[in-house]
DNA sequence: CGGCTTTGACCCGCGC
DNA sequence: GCGCGGGTCAAAGCCG
């Protein structure tokens, strides 16, 4: 997947978006924005062009709505939240490929969800980035990853 | 054999 | 203290 299948809704698209399924919740304190991070948070199918996404950010400035061409990923939302990365994407499925190789190592029934969290950690030897997949309780249809921490390599897989 | 999942146990911080 | 919730460990099993 290359970096142009990405691209940021135009106005007309992102208002017909309903964002009442976007509101961030308490835990979630904004920290600024991705581009203040490597790039090495980023990584295949969440690279985007990052500026044209803030032209679209809502009110608070702090959630963003990428158009996503595809069968099972349309609509999705990132927040940078301090040092952590998260997004939602609309999927049947539940492993998303991002181009790294990532080694599962924790699975727990979160309260008030029906849904299991996953945790992974990348396979690299002394990377510390790890991150968790979780679908959406309140709506099944997005599956919510948060990224945490900075790879200290290349993309490799 | 090597790398990965699976899974219950363990740890730790926090509120009562 | 103690229990609860969230996060992690690690032994065992699975699979190429």
């Amino acid at each position: 997947m290359s970096n142009d299948d990405f691209r940021p809704l135009d106005s007309a698209e992102s208002d017909r978006v309903d964002r009442s399924d976007f509101e961030i919740p308490d835990e979630w304190t904004f920290d600024g924005w991705l581009e203040d991070y490597p790039e090495s948070v980023i990584s295949g199918p969440i690279q985007i062009p990052f500026d044209q996404a803030n032209e679209i950010n809502d009110s608070a400035g702090t959630s963003s709505l990428l158009q996503v061409p595809g069968e099972n990923e349309t609509v999705r939302e990132r927040r940078e939240v301090k040092g952590r990365y998260a997004f939602k994407t609309k999927t049947e499925v539940e492993i998303l490929d991002d181009g790294y190789r990532w080694r599962k190592y924790g699975k727990k029934m979160v309260k008030n969800s029906p849904n299991p969290r996953n945790y992974y950690r990348c396979s690299v030897e002394g990377c510390p980035v790890k991150k968790r997949v979780e679908r959406d309780k309140d709506d099944p249809s997005y599956v919510i990853t948060t990224y945490e921490g900075i790879h200290n390599h290349q993309r490799a897989s």
